[in-house]
DNA sequence: TAAACCATGTAACCCGTTACATGATTAT
DNA sequence: ATAATCATGTAACGGGTTACATGGTTTA
């Protein structure tokens, strides 16, 4: 075994909500899903024919205009337990992250490297930028209650996300060197 | 293009600093720089190769006891020059986790649902043992002030991360659910 | 009618993991 | 002597990105 296929078990759990085409799923990792999971069409289309032949969901075409067709995939009872036991498997290690900022600092070994100053300004820019764009999508996704109710691990993550951000950046600032 | 090469970036950091062997990279990547960076030997070896191809690092041998060789490389200019570009080169874009917790939260609609506690619970762990680790990390490399000095970056991102993970879980435990 | 979007597909390539493999050297 | 560690290598595979490709439908 190398890397475990994760992607299946995230189309899977959409899948659990509603059916969907390929393209919606693809959507969807542009939009709301994209802001924690990114993939694109052309490892998604060929994963879903691979979990149909697997019977873990079934497929059935609707017709749009005259020509085009359109594939909808809809969750088999397979891919409910398949789910299910997934979501219920503990969490995996954590790994290290791999990130830019993270990598850079740690090779500087000198404190008075205006590169320091530099990364942080930069980081702080970037994670700047994170931050605005999580509280617009709060507004836009959670100004009503009921929504917030309907959809409670998505708030709730991007509860947490915002909060991170914050205090990342909080402590960013506070850290961050003096420019002279 | 696809993903772009970041191994050969951290392993030119490494050799900025001293000449090193396969082997001592391959510890390193298992030791103190393992915290936000890992990689296999399979993966070091002919990475070195490949980089001694294009001239960016030089390699010598110096022999073990009677017949083991082991091969050291040394940092080229155009290595250096290479690292120096990096360095100063703007921080990339911040790209979705893709961790289990967020994905598995994501899924769960029901602000009821037992999972929460249980996620919540589990993240807690895996976390709390975290922060303990990079902890003890900084007591084993930093205790003592002269250490902080000579490696500047190294310290900071450990100290960085430990805020995180003490940020994080005080958030997790303000909003865990309560067990019933 | 042209641009934007819907809808799906394949191919090449790179990165990273796991596993298989071999042999020398040092410590117990 | 035997085990642990040093030291390096290759092969197979899976996952993910970028690019190439095609055609239908809706909107301005």
């Amino acid at each position: 075994m190398s890397q475990k296929n994760k992607l299946q078990y995230i189309i899977l759990g959409l899948l659990a909500r509603q059916d969907l085409t390929g393209y919606d799923i693809k959507k969807l990792f542009e939009g709301e899903v994209g802001d924690f999971w990114r993939s694109n069409h052309s490892q998604v289309y060929p994963e879903l024919r691979k979990m149909a032949g697997k019977g873990l969901i079934t497929a059935y075409t609707a017709t749009v205009g005259t020509k085009m067709e359109k594939t909808y995939y809809k969750i088999a009872p397979p891919g409910k337990d398949l789910l299910t036991a997934w979501m219920h498997e503990p969490l995996g290690d954590l790994v290290p992250s791999r990130d830019d900022f993270t990598m850079k600092l740690y090779l500087i070994d000198d404190p008075r490297d205006p590169l320091i100053a530099q990364l942080f300004a930069e980081e702080i820019a970037r994670h700047t930028v994170k931050l605005a764009y999580l509280e617009q999508r709060w507004q836009e996704l959670f100004a009503s209650s009921e929504k917030q109710q309907q959809h409670y691990g998505h708030a709730l993550i991007l509860t947490l996300a915002r909060n991170r951000e914050h205090d990342y950046l909080t402590w960013l600032k506070a850290h961050q060197p003096k420019e002279k």
